[in-house]
DNA sequence: CATAAACCTTTCTGTAACTGTAGGGTAAAG
DNA sequence: CTTTACCCTACAGTTACAGAAAGGTTTATG
Protein backbone atom coordinates (compact mmCIF):
# COMPACT_ATOMS: atom_id res chain seq x y z
CA UNK A 1 0.00 0.00 0.00
CA UNK A 2 1.26 3.32 -0.39
CA UNK A 3 2.37 6.18 2.36
CA UNK A 4 -0.83 7.77 2.45
CA UNK A 5 -2.49 4.64 3.51
CA UNK A 6 0.30 2.98 5.93
CA UNK A 7 0.14 6.48 7.59
CA UNK A 8 -3.31 6.41 8.34
CA UNK A 9 -3.32 3.21 9.25
CA UNK A 10 -0.21 3.36 11.87
CA UNK A 11 -1.47 6.58 13.28
CA UNK A 12 1.43 8.22 11.89
CA UNK A 13 2.12 11.32 9.85
CA UNK A 14 3.58 10.33 6.21
CA UNK A 15 6.46 12.47 7.05
CA UNK A 16 7.43 10.60 9.77
CA UNK A 17 7.19 7.11 7.96
CA UNK A 18 9.87 8.83 5.89
CA UNK A 19 11.95 9.41 8.55
CA UNK A 20 11.82 6.06 9.76
CA UNK A 21 12.71 4.87 6.48
CA UNK A 22 15.78 6.82 6.07
CA UNK A 23 17.17 5.73 9.71
CA UNK A 24 16.29 2.58 8.97
CA UNK A 25 13.78 1.53 11.03
CA UNK A 26 10.84 0.22 8.51
CA UNK A 27 12.24 -0.15 5.08
CA UNK A 28 9.31 -0.48 2.38
CA UNK A 29 9.43 -1.79 -0.52
CA UNK A 30 9.21 -0.08 -4.05
CA UNK A 31 7.05 -0.16 -6.82
CA UNK A 32 8.36 -1.02 -10.17
CA UNK A 33 7.26 1.95 -12.06
CA UNK A 34 7.17 5.12 -10.22
CA UNK A 35 8.97 4.93 -7.25
CA UNK A 36 6.58 4.81 -4.55
CA UNK A 37 7.28 3.16 -1.68
CA UNK A 38 5.25 0.07 -1.17
CA UNK A 39 4.01 -1.13 2.39
CA UNK A 40 3.47 -4.42 3.35
CA UNK A 41 0.99 -5.66 6.35
CA UNK A 42 4.13 -6.16 8.15
CA UNK A 43 5.73 -3.01 7.38
CA UNK A 44 2.67 -1.27 8.96
CA UNK A 45 2.47 -3.55 12.01
CA UNK A 46 5.87 -2.48 13.11
CA UNK A 47 4.83 1.53 12.17
CA UNK A 48 1.70 0.55 14.86
CA UNK A 49 4.41 -1.13 16.75
CA UNK A 50 6.31 2.25 17.26
CA UNK A 51 3.80 4.21 17.34
CA UNK A 52 2.93 2.67 20.77
CA UNK A 53 6.53 2.67 21.97
CA UNK A 54 6.41 5.96 21.63
CA UNK A 55 3.78 7.25 22.49
CA UNK A 56 4.75 5.47 26.41
CA UNK A 57 7.47 7.94 26.15
CA UNK A 58 10.77 5.68 24.22
CA UNK A 59 13.08 7.27 22.17
CA UNK A 60 13.91 6.45 18.65
CA UNK A 61 16.75 4.72 20.02
CA UNK A 62 15.12 2.01 22.16
CA UNK A 63 12.23 2.26 20.25
CA UNK A 64 14.73 0.61 17.73
CA UNK A 65 15.74 -2.25 20.22
CA UNK A 66 12.32 -2.97 21.48
CA UNK A 67 11.74 -3.20 17.29
CA UNK A 68 14.16 -5.38 16.95
CA UNK A 69 13.02 -7.55 20.41
CA UNK A 70 10.02 -7.69 18.29
CA UNK A 71 10.91 -9.30 15.31
CA UNK A 72 13.44 -11.74 17.19
CA UNK A 73 11.85 -14.99 18.15
CA UNK A 74 15.17 -15.61 20.56
CA UNK A 75 14.29 -12.53 22.57
CA UNK A 76 13.92 -13.06 25.95
CA UNK A 77 11.19 -11.38 28.01
CA UNK A 78 13.87 -9.84 30.58
CA UNK A 79 15.19 -8.54 27.98
CA UNK A 80 12.24 -6.25 27.31
CA UNK A 81 11.32 -5.89 30.80
CA UNK A 82 14.55 -4.45 31.57
CA UNK A 83 14.32 -1.60 28.78
CA UNK A 84 10.76 -0.94 31.13
CA UNK A 85 12.36 -0.80 34.09
CA UNK A 86 15.31 1.95 32.95
CA UNK A 87 12.29 3.85 31.84
CA UNK A 88 10.69 4.20 34.65
CA UNK A 89 13.53 4.98 36.51
CA UNK A 90 13.97 8.06 33.96
CA UNK A 91 10.38 9.43 34.37
CA UNK A 92 10.64 9.10 38.40
CA UNK A 93 14.03 11.33 38.24
CA UNK A 94 11.91 13.88 35.75
CA UNK A 95 9.01 14.13 37.77
CA UNK A 96 11.14 14.15 41.30
CA UNK A 97 12.70 17.39 38.96
CA UNK A 98 9.47 19.03 37.96
CA UNK A 99 8.27 18.66 41.82
CA UNK A 100 11.27 20.38 42.86
CA UNK A 101 10.62 22.82 39.97
CA UNK A 102 6.64 23.43 41.08
CA UNK A 103 7.52 23.77 44.35
CA UNK A 104 10.09 26.52 43.57
CA UNK A 105 7.80 28.39 41.15
CA UNK A 106 4.99 28.13 43.55
CA UNK A 107 6.85 29.98 46.38
CA UNK A 108 8.47 32.66 44.05
CA UNK A 109 4.56 33.19 42.67
CA UNK A 110 3.22 33.23 46.22
CA UNK A 111 5.98 35.68 47.60
CA UNK A 112 4.70 37.85 44.74
CA UNK A 113 2.44 40.96 45.18
CA UNK A 114 1.61 40.51 41.54
CA UNK A 115 0.95 44.20 41.02
CA UNK A 116 1.44 47.95 38.98
CA UNK A 117 5.27 48.07 41.36
CA UNK A 118 8.52 47.59 39.45
CA UNK A 119 9.35 46.05 42.81
CA UNK A 120 9.13 42.21 42.01
CA UNK A 121 10.42 39.42 45.06
CA UNK A 122 10.55 37.30 41.88
CA UNK A 123 12.98 39.56 39.61
CA UNK A 124 15.07 40.03 43.11
CA UNK A 125 14.95 36.03 43.83
CA UNK A 126 16.51 35.74 39.80
CA UNK A 127 18.90 38.21 40.61
CA UNK A 128 20.22 37.40 44.23
CA UNK A 129 18.40 34.37 45.56
CA UNK A 130 18.27 33.62 49.53
CA UNK A 131 20.30 30.18 49.90
CA UNK A 132 16.59 29.58 51.69
CA UNK A 133 14.36 29.55 49.03
CA UNK A 134 16.91 28.02 45.96
CA UNK A 135 19.01 25.97 48.14
CA UNK A 136 20.14 23.91 45.33
CA UNK A 137 21.71 27.05 43.93
CA UNK A 138 24.61 26.55 46.11
CA UNK A 139 25.20 23.16 44.42
CA UNK A 140 25.05 24.03 41.04
CA UNK A 141 27.24 27.44 41.55
CA UNK A 142 29.87 25.03 43.50
CA UNK A 143 30.53 23.05 40.48
CA UNK B 1 36.74 40.17 32.36
CA UNK B 2 37.45 37.54 29.93
CA UNK B 3 34.97 34.84 29.30
CA UNK B 4 36.79 32.24 31.67
CA UNK B 5 36.24 34.00 34.13
CA UNK B 6 33.07 35.28 33.38
CA UNK B 7 31.90 31.60 32.83
CA UNK B 8 32.97 31.01 36.72
CA UNK B 9 31.44 33.36 37.71
CA UNK B 10 28.18 32.64 36.31
CA UNK B 11 27.97 29.18 36.61
CA UNK B 12 27.51 28.78 32.77
CA UNK B 13 30.13 26.69 30.44
CA UNK B 14 32.02 29.17 27.88
CA UNK B 15 29.95 28.05 24.97
CA UNK B 16 26.81 28.90 26.56
CA UNK B 17 28.19 32.75 27.16
CA UNK B 18 29.30 32.64 23.70
CA UNK B 19 25.65 31.66 22.14
CA UNK B 20 24.12 34.08 23.90
CA UNK B 21 26.15 36.86 22.91
CA UNK B 22 25.91 35.84 19.79
CA UNK B 23 21.15 35.62 19.68
CA UNK B 24 22.04 38.80 21.73
CA UNK B 25 21.23 38.14 25.29
CA UNK B 26 24.69 39.39 26.65
CA UNK B 27 26.64 41.13 24.59
CA UNK B 28 30.00 42.06 26.20
CA UNK B 29 32.47 44.82 24.95
CA UNK B 30 35.69 43.47 23.46
CA UNK B 31 39.79 44.09 24.56
CA UNK B 32 41.19 46.26 21.78
CA UNK B 33 44.05 44.61 20.56
CA UNK B 34 42.72 40.78 20.40
CA UNK B 35 39.70 40.89 19.80
CA UNK B 36 38.85 39.14 22.97
CA UNK B 37 35.45 39.52 25.18
CA UNK B 38 35.34 41.61 28.05
CA UNK B 39 32.86 40.94 30.33
CA UNK B 40 31.48 44.00 32.79
CA UNK B 41 30.27 43.05 36.46
CA UNK B 42 27.04 44.18 35.15
CA UNK B 43 27.33 41.56 32.12
CA UNK B 44 28.30 38.87 34.69
CA UNK B 45 25.24 39.93 36.67
CA UNK B 46 22.68 39.00 33.68
CA UNK B 47 24.63 35.65 32.91
CA UNK B 48 23.95 34.86 36.49
CA UNK B 49 20.27 35.85 36.39
CA UNK B 50 19.62 33.56 32.92
CA UNK B 51 21.62 30.56 34.76
CA UNK B 52 18.74 30.58 37.63
CA UNK B 53 16.14 31.41 35.15
CA UNK B 54 17.10 28.48 33.06
CA UNK B 55 17.38 26.55 35.83
CA UNK B 56 14.08 27.18 37.46
CA UNK B 57 13.14 25.94 33.97
CA UNK B 58 11.94 29.01 31.47
CA UNK B 59 12.78 28.64 27.79
CA UNK B 60 15.35 31.73 26.21
CA UNK B 61 12.59 33.41 24.84
CA UNK B 62 11.07 33.13 28.47
CA UNK B 63 14.56 34.17 29.96
CA UNK B 64 14.76 36.86 27.49
CA UNK B 65 11.57 38.30 28.68
CA UNK B 66 12.58 37.87 32.13
CA UNK B 67 16.07 39.99 31.50
CA UNK B 68 14.53 42.99 29.87
CA UNK B 69 11.95 43.40 32.99
CA UNK B 70 15.28 43.05 35.00
CA UNK B 71 17.03 45.13 33.27
CA UNK B 72 13.31 47.87 33.01
CA UNK B 73 13.02 50.23 35.60
CA UNK B 74 9.85 50.83 34.05
CA UNK B 75 8.28 47.11 34.54
CA UNK B 76 5.53 46.15 36.67
CA UNK B 77 5.86 43.16 38.69
CA UNK B 78 2.50 41.66 37.12
CA UNK B 79 4.06 40.93 34.11
CA UNK B 80 6.46 38.77 36.24
CA UNK B 81 4.19 37.19 37.90
CA UNK B 82 1.69 36.15 34.69
CA UNK B 83 5.53 34.58 33.22
CA UNK B 84 6.04 32.62 36.50
CA UNK B 85 2.30 31.75 36.69
CA UNK B 86 2.20 30.11 32.86
CA UNK B 87 5.49 28.13 33.55
CA UNK B 88 3.68 26.76 37.17
CA UNK B 89 0.81 25.36 34.63
CA UNK B 90 2.95 24.05 31.42
CA UNK B 91 4.53 22.34 34.62
CA UNK B 92 1.70 21.22 35.96
CA UNK B 93 0.61 19.65 32.30
CA UNK B 94 3.93 17.81 32.11
CA UNK B 95 3.65 16.05 35.54
CA UNK B 96 0.25 14.74 34.67
CA UNK B 97 1.89 13.43 31.43
CA UNK B 98 4.30 11.84 33.32
CA UNK B 99 2.00 10.53 35.87
CA UNK B 100 0.08 8.79 32.99
CA UNK B 101 2.88 7.38 31.54
CA UNK B 102 4.45 5.85 34.74
CA UNK B 103 1.33 4.51 35.33
CA UNK B 104 1.52 2.58 31.88
CA UNK B 105 5.09 0.98 32.49
CA UNK B 106 4.38 0.46 36.12
CA UNK B 107 1.44 -1.66 34.68
CA UNK B 108 3.46 -2.84 31.92
CA UNK B 109 6.57 -4.27 34.37
CA UNK B 110 4.24 -5.62 36.67
CA UNK B 111 2.13 -7.58 34.24
CA UNK B 112 5.71 -8.94 32.94
CA UNK B 113 7.52 -12.48 34.20
CA UNK B 114 10.77 -10.97 32.87
CA UNK B 115 12.56 -14.67 32.80
CA UNK B 116 13.97 -16.32 30.09
CA UNK B 117 11.21 -17.20 27.65
CA UNK B 118 10.53 -15.19 24.19
CA UNK B 119 6.49 -14.58 25.29
CA UNK B 120 6.52 -11.27 26.57
CA UNK B 121 3.31 -9.31 27.52
CA UNK B 122 5.32 -6.45 27.14
CA UNK B 123 5.92 -6.63 23.66
CA UNK B 124 2.32 -7.87 23.37
CA UNK B 125 1.01 -5.11 24.32
CA UNK B 126 2.93 -2.90 22.03
CA UNK B 127 1.85 -5.13 19.26
CA UNK B 128 -1.80 -5.22 19.82
CA UNK B 129 -2.72 -3.18 23.27
CA UNK B 130 -5.86 -3.73 25.03
CA UNK B 131 -8.11 -0.61 25.12
CA UNK B 132 -8.48 -1.67 28.81
CA UNK B 133 -4.78 -0.94 28.94
CA UNK B 134 -3.81 1.68 27.08
CA UNK B 135 -7.37 3.38 26.52
CA UNK B 136 -5.66 6.64 25.30
CA UNK B 137 -4.38 4.58 22.19
CA UNK B 138 -8.09 4.94 20.95
CA UNK B 139 -8.27 8.65 20.85
CA UNK B 140 -4.97 8.42 19.40
CA UNK B 141 -5.30 5.97 16.68
CA UNK B 142 -9.02 7.79 15.68
CA UNK B 143 -7.38 10.50 14.80
C1' DC C 1 -8.59 14.39 -24.29
C1' DA C 2 -7.57 18.11 -21.09
C1' DT C 3 -7.16 19.38 -16.63
C1' DA C 4 -7.42 19.77 -11.84
C1' DA C 5 -7.14 17.53 -7.44
C1' DA C 6 -4.89 14.47 -4.78
C1' DC C 7 -1.41 11.77 -4.47
C1' DC C 8 3.70 10.73 -4.60
C1' DT C 9 9.00 11.92 -5.04
C1' DT C 10 13.61 14.23 -3.48
C1' DT C 11 16.19 17.89 -1.29
C1' DC C 12 16.89 21.73 1.62
C1' DT C 13 15.98 24.32 5.64
C1' DG C 14 14.54 24.99 10.43
C1' DT C 15 13.53 23.79 15.28
C1' DA C 16 16.10 24.34 21.10
C1' DA C 17 19.91 25.08 23.32
C1' DC C 18 23.60 24.11 23.19
C1' DT C 19 28.23 20.67 22.54
C1' DG C 20 32.17 19.12 19.93
C1' DT C 21 35.77 19.73 16.64
C1' DA C 22 39.10 21.91 13.52
C1' DG C 23 42.40 25.25 12.91
C1' DG C 24 44.37 28.97 14.45
C1' DG C 25 46.01 33.41 17.40
C1' DT C 26 47.56 35.23 22.22
C1' DA C 27 49.37 35.49 27.00
C1' DA C 28 51.58 34.16 31.11
C1' DA C 29 55.04 31.01 33.15
C1' DG C 30 59.40 28.53 33.36
C1' DC D 1 62.15 29.78 23.50
C1' DT D 2 58.85 26.63 24.53
C1' DT D 3 55.13 24.91 26.83
C1' DT D 4 50.66 25.48 28.61
C1' DA D 5 46.55 27.68 29.12
C1' DC D 6 43.81 30.69 27.37
C1' DC D 7 41.16 32.96 23.51
C1' DC D 8 39.04 33.36 18.58
C1' DT D 9 35.86 31.93 14.38
C1' DA D 10 33.35 28.71 11.80
C1' DC D 11 31.13 24.56 10.95
C1' DA D 12 28.95 20.03 12.10
C1' DG D 13 26.09 17.31 15.17
C1' DT D 14 22.43 16.44 18.55
C1' DT D 15 16.38 14.71 18.65
C1' DA D 16 12.56 13.68 15.97
C1' DC D 17 10.64 15.31 13.04
C1' DA D 18 7.81 19.69 10.18
C1' DG D 19 7.62 22.97 6.38
C1' DA D 20 8.48 24.36 1.83
C1' DA D 21 10.13 24.14 -2.94
C1' DA D 22 9.87 21.96 -7.29
C1' DG D 23 8.38 18.44 -9.73
C1' DG D 24 6.36 13.47 -11.37
C1' DT D 25 1.94 10.21 -11.20
C1' DT D 26 -2.78 8.79 -10.71
C1' DT D 27 -7.42 9.43 -10.54
C1' DA D 28 -11.65 11.87 -11.12
C1' DT D 29 -14.25 14.98 -13.74
C1' DG D 30 -15.91 17.88 -17.74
Amino acid sequence: MNIGQAAAQSGLPVKTLRYYEEIGLVTPARTEGNDYRDYSVMDVEHLRFLQRARAVGFNLEVCRELLDLYRNENRRCSQVKRLVLEKIEQVEVQLQELHALKSILTDMANGCAGDDSADCTIIETLAQPKPSFMPFMLVESSS
